[in-house]
RNA sequence: GGUCCCAUAGCUCAACUGGAUAGAGCAACGGUUUUCUAAACCGUAGGUCGCAGGUUCGAGUCCUGCUGGGACUACCA
């Protein structure tokens, strides 16, 4: 099968050349408007210094041209200096045969491309449960994941977990003084929410201390200071790095409530990693690099000790990458485990981060340092970045109690998808495991979709009420136009092959092979931008199409033998792109619904 | 103060990276089911693409300025 532009280029070049002597031309093309008859555009604008003549005759000229000499092209029409080309009918059926039985549409082989990309996500602290941030970053890394595997890179799904630091001690110090040795089993909270819990408790006894403080003439900056909960939490702080046995076992054992809940999370959520790091083991990692560093004159020592980069011919600044104490800052960890992955990982080609925007900064100097420090494979590293989830009400803050639970979150939107269902009445004879699954499936499927489907750079509104929606451009009215596919498909038991020579293709069906044609392109787009929004943008399209053509068309129907098996292949393939343009998103389709 | 990002229909988002008359969904109104799943389809209405300049054959898209919103600017993570 020819690539359509493939053929274009090819053709009119010679048509440049023949008519007007042109070499070596960029060509601007475009899909035809579907106000307009054609295929594919060509616009002729740019052309018009060098053909010497208008818009329009250099597009007649080519299109004449195109018609004697390409035998694949129809005709043409040419509309204020647009060159509207149609490829012959045949050219698309012979496209649609040749791709309808292949299951694996728009997927290149798997670890074709020889390239090797790691792609970190998720990343969570382990002293509180994950909330809509966490899901938006969870969501668009797996799918960004399966994106570029489909892409035919090999792709390793890295989760660095933060579960070391102040933030950690202040949950293990609140469960310490006022948890009265409570666990997950015996109070029945899911170990995430009940570590969370004491974090929430920590802020309330600091801020009440601070308060005291304040009210004994402490300013509100000294009281912060002297509260003696935080000072505990320090102290907690060193003798855990010091490997205190009292406090690393408490460690050990709160995180691993954590890592329970959290486990169910991402169950729920259907992602996953091939590999993790803990920041545990990787916190101290990159101070020998900075000694190296500032041998190579890339660091300098400053008066007091510390040692910094000056990053203000960049349009950065200074940056600290080494206290006066000798200790290391949150940069200082992420040079170290940067090198320590393309060490690990030799044949790692490209490294991404999938971290909200609010960190733009940071990874703009972390990037610039690895380039200094001379690691040609700095340019390969790339920050995912996204914009924040905010709520009707304004951000979501944890103080104010605004944020949204991930598993509040799922429990939620599974209960809306139940009732849905029930009321529609259409599995009533569905296993209560069955049931279970397609509720799963259908309230996954609109979450994700309603997420994904926002360019990831942008900021997006979390408007609960329309995330529920499972009408008009959701995830479940895409699952619905895949069930109702196969539900016609089930009804035929004679699947046969049709004779082609014999079908004439109407205008929608033609629109529907055309946008098919389209998918493998729009997978490569959304791979090279890291943006699941085009795939999801992408299916919503085809599954208005396929609508639209099931509205208008009879399909098992249809009297014509040869009309019905093109149509019912057609069906088919569509439910195939569906699924797999879904699978991209991480969202599974249902035979029923 | 400095750096960066954002602004498109009442609301939420698109616009193939500079191309034709800026498109969808929701909300509103009207219509479609004895016929393959109505979680669907069709129609009506809704726009000074924040404002003002500039670049060019052509600008929602690029450049400048302004207004409004946000993020970052730690020897925090």
């Amino acid at each position: 099968m020819q690539n359509v532009l493939q053929i274009l280029n090819i053709s009119i070049s010679k048509a440049l050349s023949a008519l007007y002597e042109i070499q070596n031309i960029e060509l601007s093309f475009q899909k035809t408007k579907p106000d307009f008859e054609g295929d594919i555009t060509l616009v002729t604008f740019n052309l018009t210094k060098l053909t010497k003549v208008s818009p329009d005759a250099t597009a007649t000229a080519i299109g004449e041209y195109l018609k004697t000499h390409e035998t694949l092209i129809e005709k043409y029409n040419v509309v204020k200096g647009f060159l509207n080309i149609s490829f012959k009918n045949e050219f698309w059926l012979n496209y649609f045969c040749s791709v309808k039985d292949n299951l694996n549409i728009g997927f290149k082989t798997t670890n074709s491309s020889g390239k090797t990309i790691m792609l970190e996500y998720s990343s969570p602290n382990t002293n509180k449960p994950l909330h809509l941030g966490h899901v938006r970053n969870n969501l668009l890394g797996y799918s960004v994941a399966k994106i570029l595997s489909a892409n035919g890179h090999k792709v390793v799904k890295a989760n660095l977990v933060n579960d070391r630091g102040i933030h950690i001690c202040k949950s293990m110090l609140a469960w310490k003084l006022n948890g009265n040795g409570e666990t997950p089993q015996s109070s029945g909270i899911k170990g995430d929410h009940l570590v969370g819990k004491y974090y929430v408790e920590f802020d309330k006894l600091y801020k009440s201390e601070i308060i005291k403080l304040v009210n004994e003439g402490k300013t509100k900056e000294e009281a912060e200071k002297l509260a003696p909960i935080i000072l505990e939490a320090q102290q907690m702080l060193l003798k855990w790095e010091k490997g205190d046995a009292e406090v690393i076992e408490l460690w050990k054992t709160m995180n691993g409530w954590v890592y329970d809940g959290f486990k169910q999370t991402y169950a729920n959520l259907g992602v996953e990693f091939d590999k993790m790091y803990y920041e545990s083991n990787t916190y101290l990692l990159g101070k020998e690099i900075v000694a190296d560093g500032l041998n190579k004159k890339v660091f300098y020592k400053k008066e007091n000790g510390s040692v910094a980069i000056d990053l203000s011919n960049e349009g950065l600044d200074e940056k600290i990458v080494l206290r006066s104490d000798g200790t290391s800052v949150y940069i200082t960890q992420d040079i170290g485990t940067a090198i320590e992955r393309f060490k690990e990982f030799p044949e790692l080609n490209q490294l991404i981060y999938t971290v909200g925007n609010e960190q733009d900064y940071h990874f703009k100097v972390l990037f610039k340092i690895l380039d200094k420090l001379g690691y040609a494979w700095a340019k390969e590293c790339y920050h995912l970045s996204y914009g924040m989830v905010e709520l009707p009400e304004g951000k979501m803050k944890s103080r104010e109690g605004t944020v949204v639970d991930a598993d509040d979150l799922l429990t939620e939107m599974y209960n809306t998808a139940a009732k849905t269902t029930a009321e529609l009445g259409k599995v009533d004879d569905f296993s209560e495991g069955e049931l279970n699954e397609l509720y799963k499936t259908i309230s996954l499927g609109a979450l994700k979709y309603f997420i994904l489907k926002v360019d990831p750079k942008k900021k997006m509104l979390f408007n609960p009420a329309e995330s529920i929606d499972f009408n008009g451009n959701t995830g479940p009215f895409i699952q619905y136009t895949h069930a109702r596919i196969k539900s016609v498909i089930r009804k035929v038991e004679n699947f046969k092959e049709f004779d082609k020579s014999k079908i004439e293709i109407n205008l929608i069906e033609k629109e529907i092979i055309k946008t098919i044609y389209d998918f493998e392109s729009v997978v490569t787009e959304a791979g090279n931008l890291y943006n699941p929004a085009i795939i999801s943008n992408y299916v919503y399209e085809l599954t208005k199409l396929y609508n639209r053509f099931y509205h208008e068309h009879n399909i098992i129907r249809e009297e014509n033998e040869t009309v019905k098996n093109y149509r019912l292949a057609l069906s088919k393939t569509c439910a195939t792109v569906i699924a797999n343009a879904m699978n991209l998103l991480g969202i599974n389709v249902p035979e029923r619904m």
